[in-house]
DNA sequence: ATAAAAAAGCATGCAAGCATGTTTTTTTGT
DNA sequence: ACAAAAAAACATGCTTGCATGCTTTTTTAT
């Protein structure tokens, strides 16, 4: 989808919630009759994008590989999204959705917990849609169309990141800087992990060794620890 | 660079020191004479490869935009460099050897110190070298015939870090374990920070604490400290 | 309720733009 | 004058967006 020129990103809403009416007044929202399958179309062609960029990277991924991935031919793939940009947008947002409902699902699943919760944010990086935003995020530092669409989009996950942890561990909030320290050294130090395995700047024997360390870390820097940061205090 | 379809990248060894002897049999080896000035150009030519990488990302780095960089026509620039891969494969290669000899260079200069060790990567990675680095990693991810080159290389470079690490820290090879932990944790963390720093995932203001902890975290494991690694040792 | 009309989904084809590598011509330096 | 360097010209392939038809579904009107 990289294309050469700076292309205008024109604003388009997809938003799906925009259904109109029923006219009679029935007990569900109407289901959009035969638009319902345009939804499904449009999510095939989605995720298609996505495993289109997990495989051959964001820069080879290109419109006629995306709607054969889709099953689809590449006029009806224009059909539904009037341009490539349009598709990227809908993928980015698509992986915004996806990293915040499941890190939600998770911090929701083991409360106060370090270990599950380091665990759990791993597995995600493990997903497909982690890479795809990386790969994404990569690109957007030279294109400032998708730098336009993205930072936003990791300012505000990083902002929930916070935030959900601050209400995660009560204790913490007494200390707010060595909370904003434990996330992104938790958020960091993982994505990192994952990059380096990724680009073979690592050995995978080490990453379970780093990951227990980032745990004691992390239990290390909770304000019950004291302020001496004593480490490997329960193992 | 990042043609559409899958390139051979055929064998080419673009070894500066492969320069034909004289036939004088002169005192010093043959400066080249003029072909002096052609060892120039290409070096021109890598330089304006990398500043056009770190500027446009490498998907977006085109033949065209090389030569202009370098101040160069596009054939000229075909004149030193077969083909556009060529270039890209010398240039892996310079992008390497800076990197091994700024580490070389930074860990002689201060042996056993911890934060001037930290200090010193820390600053490498701010040049564009990396960035130009990185963005190579990634596309190998997807390019086989990238990853043919790059891998190797990262494994020579992580296999000297780890080696010089403990020919500067004699009393640390009794627990190689944990040498091989705290380079890691080092080199992941902030290759990690510096990504997440370009791609937005991380607020400038958190990347200092992030490095003394780093520091903290990298003296605790050091043996000395004894197996409790007990942290904040000399703070 | 049924037939006509409208709209949406889908597929194929086409012209333009751009990047690559090759070949040919001009310039430069010894 | 001769060879290397630099520039220009050329041919090929790929991607993109747009336009054109065909089929299917939904709406509308009698």
């Amino acid at each position: 989808m990289a294309t050469q020129a700076k292309r205008a990103m024109s604003a388009q809403s997809s938003n799906p919630l925009a259904e109109p009416v029923s006219k009679h007044g029935a007990a569900k929202s109407e289901p959009g009759r035969q638009s319902l399958k345009s939804a499904a179309t449009r999510a095939r062609l989605v995720d298609a994008t996505i495993r289109c960029i997990v495989q051959h990277g964001y820069a080879n991924t290109v419109t006629p590989m995306v709607a054969a991935e889709a099953g689809l031919s590449r006029g009806a793939m224009l059909h539904h999204f009037i341009s490539g940009d349009a598709l990227i947008r809908a993928t980015i947002v698509e992986l915004h959705d996806r990293r915040l409902k499941a890190f939600r699902r998770a911090s929701q699943a083991n409360v106060g917990d370090v270990r599950s919760m380091v665990r759990d944010y791993w597995q995600q990086l493990q997903k497909p849609g982690f890479i795809a935003f990386q790969e994404l995020a990569m690109a957007a530092r030279a294109d400032a169309a998708l730098a336009e669409i993205l930072l936003p989009l990791q300012a505000e996950f990083t902002q929930k990141f916070q935030a959900l942890a601050g209400q995660l561990y009560p204790e913490w909030v007494q200390e707010p800087e060595r909370l904003r320290l434990a996330m992104a050294l938790s958020q960091i130090l993982m994505e990192g992990i994952q990059i380096a395995s990724l680009t073979g700047a690592v050995d995978k024997s080490l990453i379970d060794p780093l990951l227990d360390f980032l745990e004691m870390s992390v239990v290390a820097l909770r304000p019950g620890q004291g302020p001496e940061m004593t480490m490997k205090a329960e193992q």
